[in-house]
DNA sequence: CTACTGACTAATG
DNA sequence: ACATTAGCCAGTA
């Protein structure tokens, strides 16, 4: 699952239910997994489904996908251009 | 075993 | 845009 988000390049983010699918499981327990372990990958490149980050991150995270080109508008990401596959 | 919790999502009013 | 509801699933007590 970290693979998963390791495959997201930089100026493009996923979401939770996105690489839950991929690697099949629930995105809870994609949540779950990042809040733990997550230190080695770029969990800043996973929102949530409508765009938004997180809340015990959110402000570090939009500051950190900002600063790779990723467009934030009003502390929402716009998946629509940016979403990972 | 049950009950509660949460870096979630989708549908509905 | 906001609130509610139901579904989800691993951890924890």
């Amino acid at each position: 699952m970290f693979d998963a988000v390791e495959d997201i390049p930089p100026g493009r983010v996923s979401t939770y239910g996105a690489i839950g699918r991929l690697v099949g499981v629930g995105p809870r327990r994609v949540a779950r997994a990042l809040s733990q372990g997550g230190g080695a990958v770029p969990w800043h490149r996973v929102v949530r489904a409508d765009g938004t980050a997180a809340e015990p991150v959110r402000v570090r995270q939009l500051e950190l996908l900002a600063a790779e080109g990723v467009p934030v508008r009003n502390g929402r990401v716009d998946l629509a251009a940016v979403a990972w596959p």
